[in-house]
DNA sequence: GCCGTTTTCGGCCCGACTGTTTTCAGTCG
């Protein structure tokens, strides 16, 4: 059972005893909602969990609804569910799918009509509005009808369902819009805030701040956006819109006097926001966008031009974005003893860049040459870099042919040094591991390197327990340091395999091996909550861009925001190390 | 149902916006 159908189930949960008796179950009601939210975002598969006994890892996930998700995974049902869920009409739920839809709103529907048919409840509901029975019904009227009309249209056409867009991509969307905003004389400062700039790895929706004293002209002007499919909301301080392609763009106006508050409530994440006004409660204070009230005197309302002087008025230090997931962040800016991230101008060089140096490789080359990427890595400001080309391919040369052709780039890469002293190149390659474990060049050819990246380019559908295996002794060959996208994902395209991490970060940390950041949009793996756990196991990293071309190098960036949200700080990544202690690090 | 440096009992974020309403319910983030 997947992530996504626990989470729907135990959103059905507090949906039902949300029918059943709202004022009843409140509090249950926003338990099963958290889980399911928590579950939904959740990195780690809550089925192994349950097998494994770790379910009260999951912050949100307490005793009863841990006994629930273990008899779930056991058996395929929950008795207290079923029991519960046996007075709710099953037809409701599919409606739930529909944003727009609530309980309630499915629930009236649904009870009024007599639906029973949770197959065909989209169709009747949409028959229904069609004939304009709907707009007769108490608390429904003529534009609500036109809209659950449209909420099934939109529905129906998948555009909820388009997946969420990688980073890149968000942020040029993002700044479309903010390009197009500028013009309009009544934007003071505007960002893009929410998981943009927490820069998840995936993005849902844009959500951008204004400051201004005239919200009311910044939001007509937005509303005029030329690539807008339809408004979704206009009000005094935010609006919301659909443009072309499905997205939803979300902005919201404060002035400049309050926009510190803004910038923190709209940047989120939502969870962090809930902690931290829990938090502040407890000190008397209710924080809101707008500032933050003193319960004794709620008409006198503190406002924060910037966010610094915000969580100071808490008594906190300023949290970076990236770890604003309610993960422990809070407890320990009270303490001031939140980590210094790691940050891009630290890194010192990059290790992964396929160069069209002639290696006949394996998997595919890359376009530009060495002597290009070292003209980028030196604009860059890098002291080394490493170039680490997939190895020649086993199957269309003798371990004769491999030794020569990685003789001659040795020979290669030696003039390459000498030409280019003020940098320092690492020669190194990406090795295949191949299914049975072994790397896919023999060890003459290997000793050529001053070191391998390892990596898995095929047969992915091996077991947890072969793959690790696998991956294990790859890595144990002396020439191998860096085990590269250590799971093989692609965002949106394939999951990647799984691995037993708690065996991998404890060979890693005894043996000196490292495991790379992907810095690859697409890629960024190791994923963020990995790297924190990697970390906490004393596991070293790279970041690495994986160039096939100069212009990838500048990707460094979406690698060290991956770090960052992993809680990295520069010492837990050896590419900003100097020179000298790296290669050290190598011979180790 | 969850959670803990004021608590194992007694709390539980805060507001925007829309539509159907003359003061609020529902949904969303």
């Amino acid at each position: 059972m997947t992530n996504s159908e626990i989470s729907k189930l135990l959103s059905q949960m507090a949906s039902s005893y949300t029918i059943i008796n709202e004022a009843k179950y409140h509090f249950q009601i926003i338990a099963y909602q958290k889980a399911a939210n928590i579950i939904a975002n959740s990195t780690t598969e809550v089925s192994d969990l349950a097998r494994e006994n770790k379910l009260q890892n999951l912050p949100g996930v307490g005793s009863s609804i841990q006994q629930y998700l273990t008899e779930l995974i056991a058996t395929g049902h929950v008795k207290h569910f079923e029991k519960v869920m046996k007075d709710v009409p099953k037809a409701l739920f599919p409606l739930l799918e529909i944003p727009s839809f609530g309980p309630k709103k499915a629930y009236n529907l649904v009870s009024h009509f007599n639906l029973k048919n949770d197959k065909t409840v989209i169709e009747d509901v949409q028959r229904l509005a069609e004939k304009g029975e709907i707009a007769a019904l108490d608390g429904f009227g003529e534009k609500s009808q036109q809209d659950i009309l449209r909420a099934i249209k939109e529905y129906r056409s998948g555009i909820n369902k388009t997946s969420r867009m990688t980073l890149p991509f968000a942020e040029e969307l993002a700044e479309k819009i903010i390009e197009y905003m500028r013009n309009c004389p009544d934007v003071d400062e505007i960002y893009p805030l929410g998981s943009l700039r927490r820069k998840k790895e995936t993005i849902g929706d844009i959500d951008i701040a204004v400051s201004s004293t005239k919200p009311d002209r910044v939001l007509l002007y937005f509303i005029k956006y030329p690539f807008i499919e339809r408004i979704i909301e206009k009000g005094d301080t935010s609006s919301s819109i659909l443009i072309s392609g499905g997205r939803h763009v979300d902005l919201m106006v404060q002035p400049p006097k309050a926009f510190g508050s803004l910038l923190q409530h709209f940047t989120g994440s939502k969870e962090h926001n809930v902690h931290l006004r829990e938090f502040s409660l407890k000190k008397g204070l209710s924080l809101s966008e707008y500032g933050i009230r003193e319960n004794i005197d709620p008409e006198k309302l503190m406002e924060f031009d910037n966010e610094e002087k915000f969580y100071k008025a808490l008594g906190l230090a300023w949290i970076p974005p990236e770890i604003r997931e309610d993960t422990g962040e809070i407890e320990l800016s009270e303490k001031d003893e939140l980590p210094s991230l790691v940050e891009l101008s630290e890194i010192k060089g990059d290790l992964h860049l396929h160069t069209s140096y002639p290696i006949e490789p394996s998997h595919d080359m890359g376009v530009d040459s060495m002597q290009k990427m070292i003209d980028k890595a030196l604009e860059l400001n890098y002291e080394y870099l490493g170039f680490s080309e997939h190895n020649p391919s086993k199957s269309k040369h003798s371990n004769k042919q491999v030794h020569e052709i990685l003789f001659q780039r040795s020979k290669f890469i030696d003039q390459l040094r000498m030409h280019n002293k003020s940098i320092r190149i690492i020669s190194l390659l990406e090795t295949d591991i191949l299914p049975d474990g072994s790397l896919a060049i023999a060890d003459e050819a290997l000793s050529l390197l001053d070191a391998t990246l390892v990596s898995i380019h095929s047969v992915f559908n091996m077991t947890k327990l072969d793959m690790t295996k696998r991956v294990l002794k790859g890595l144990s060959h002396k020439k191998a340091k860096i085990l590269s996208h250590p799971t093989g994902r692609l965002i949106n395209e394939r999951v990647g395999y799984d691995l037993d991490w708690k065996e991998i970060f404890a060979f890693c940390k005894s043996e000196n091996k490292a495991l790379e950041i992907n810095a690859s949009p697409s890629r960024l793996d190791l994923k963020d909550s990995l790297v924190r756990i990697a970390i906490e196991a004393e596991v070293r990293l790279f970041i690495n861009t994986d160039s096939h071309a100069v212009d990838q190098m500048n990707l460094m960036r979406y690698g060290v925001s991956v770090a960052r949200r992993g809680w990295a700080t520069k010492d837990d990544i050896l590419n900003t190390w100097e020179y000298n202690n790296l290669s050290r690090w190598f011979k180790s």
